[in-house]
DNA sequence: CACAACTTTCAATTATTATTGAAAATATTG
DNA sequence: CAATATTTTCAATAATAATTGAAAGTTGTG
């Protein structure tokens, strides 16, 4: 297998991927390309190397700029714009986690919050405790998930695996 | 707002936030019907109440049972099929979470193993190096989510908390 | 074993989501 | 500030994924 298929090879895994997790996959594919390529890429670049339209190419980098997982480059003397991505694996990993819990995890404990208020009864007692149950495992995960952001991932991993022995 | 009311609200709110994590809408209100139902239910009563057509509801029922988020259960002079919610969220989790180990991270993990065995090059060691970023990180959230899938609760998240002391 | 009850399958359809591409907006240069 | 380069927007279109429903399959019953 030459670089290039593997490259390739791993463009398509990780777009793969990430429709599996609700990302899509033009936006996984132009992260997967900026991750193993190691110059900075313009969106011209990005639109010839995956096939995709300047809308979709534009629309995806801005995206991966708002979950801080690329950052744009200024070539010197050149006006267009580049990008690079954030090659350290745990930052990525914190940064995914940072985001889906303030879009999803947070509305979703909003939402859970409300339920409760549902009027008093006989039968809701069941309901609000299941609930209850929700909100608890929503919030033991969104903590562990706080400690994992806050922590160098040698010291946290380093902790877990202390937690087996 | 009445405990019907909030039934639907939280079957709504629970299937728009499967769709975010990449499970179908259906199957996630097929699941919160019975988190939040105390009687088992056969694919009729489910068919009304979520006016899903007796295919969807079918396909959905078999895949939650898949996953094991649901059991048959059977009602003594009735021939229909019932089902019921495992209703321990913790257990839910661990459920969810053994399946998409499962089902998407063990393959990811395969390929990542064979996109390390491309040509040797001057330029295939960054990329080489990148794989194995990438690789370390799964293995470790990997190795998380095992110990979570073994630990009990309580203690698991007991320990996690000490971690921030 | 014939009938009825129930479940499963799957090709066709519908709904949802992603993508395109051209036009509008914005930024940069001389 | 005009000319040009670049980026952004968004209505139209295409691709993908979910859903339907009727027919086929299966299971239980008298």
């Amino acid at each position: 297998m030459t670089l290039e298929q593997a490259k390739q090879q791993f463009i398509q895994t990780w777009g793969n991927f990430g429709t599996q997790w609700g990302i899509n996959r033009s936006m996984a594919q132009v992260h997967a390309l900026l991750l193993v390529s190691d110059q900075s890429k313009c969106t011209e670049d990005i639109m010839t190397e995956l096939s995709i339209s300047r809308g979709n190419a534009n629309m995806n980098l801005r995206e991966l700029m708002n979950w801080n997982l690329i950052y744009k480059e200024t070539v010197p003397g050149d006006r267009k714009e580049y990008f690079r991505a954030e090659k350290d694996m745990w930052e990525v990993a914190k940064r995914i986690m940072k985001e889906r819990k303030r879009r999803e995890i947070e509305p979703l404990q909003q939402h859970l919050t409300e339920l409760k208020k549902v009027e008093q009864s006989y039968d809701s007692i069941a309901f609000v405790a299941t609930i209850e149950n929700i909100e608890r495992l929503v919030n033991r995960l969104d903590g562990l998930s706080n400690t994992l952001m806050k922590a160098d991932e040698h010291i946290f991993f380093g902790k877990i695996l202390n937690l087996l022995k």
